[in-house]
DNA sequence: CGCATCAGTTTCCTTTTGGAAACTACTTTC
DNA sequence: GAAAGTAGTTTCCAAAAGGAAACTGATGCG
């Protein structure tokens, strides 16, 4: 008569479980996590700037992913009275509390690629 | 004759984003975290328990996940030649060093929902 | 007037993702 | 020999994601 420990394991890993969903659904997309990384290193930026930096995003997806993240309020959209209207995202206090999670993401993505260097068995990337 | 800065601001930025487009597409799709977060605190673990641990998997894309992340070297598979024949995935040492990531992922939800919590005015999260 | 720029939106389409259910194939247990 | 458990695979389908290109509408430049 086995129990298969089935119920989740622990309350603890429940909430994270839940955790990390939480946190990817905010970062989900082909996107965000670019226009974070840019904008976490400008602070400011136009979104004609911003659709020049993010090499390939379209101004549709650029719209949407600005869009839900100024809803998460990662971002900020504040719209300047030039001669010809500018519109500047700035990212949020809040929004910087991403940037440790981005910056591990980054670190292990360049190790991963010195590994793909040193020891030629891992798969390709691209 | 403004050059607008076009050009992505500096080669340390495109290695980031590349950096960050690598880690992404190894951790693609909608279970890899949960999956390797179950993994990283239990080391080894039965198909048919991940299946029953990992809420709402089903058996076709726990098995594509699997194989995904053997590919990547991220865990490990082994037969084990027991009366009705098991296997045991493993996470790999190198698989552990996604240990940070995911922490942090974690760490930034939990902190997420306590801010629900508290200031009543953010974003509802299912 | 015609063209360009800024900041998007809309439409239409293709690709990707993922789920449910059925099925394979082997072994053990009742 | 039927049922149940192991570890998947296959098929079929629906929904979501994302891209290209055209369009809006305001303003400015020559």
């Amino acid at each position: 008569m086995k129990k298969k420990l089935s119920v989740n394991y622990s309350e603890t890993c429940k909430t994270r479980i839940t955790a990390i969903r939480d946190t990817m659904e905010i970062l989900s997309g082909k996107w965000k996590f670019h226009i974070l990384g840019t904008l976490l290193e400008t602070d400011k930026m136009r979104f004609m700037d911003l659709l020049r930096e993010v090499e390939g995003i379209g101004s549709k997806m650029l719209s949407k992913e600005l869009q839900d993240m100024e809803i998460n309020q990662l971002v900020t959209r504040t719209v300047q009275q030039t001669k010809p209207i500018t519109v500047v995202y700035e990212i949020t206090e809040y929004g910087k509390t991403l940037g440790p999670i981005i910056d591990e993401i980054a670190k292990w993505g360049i190790s991963y690629r010195n590994a793909l260097h040193t020891t030629k068995d891992r798969k390709n990337a691209g």
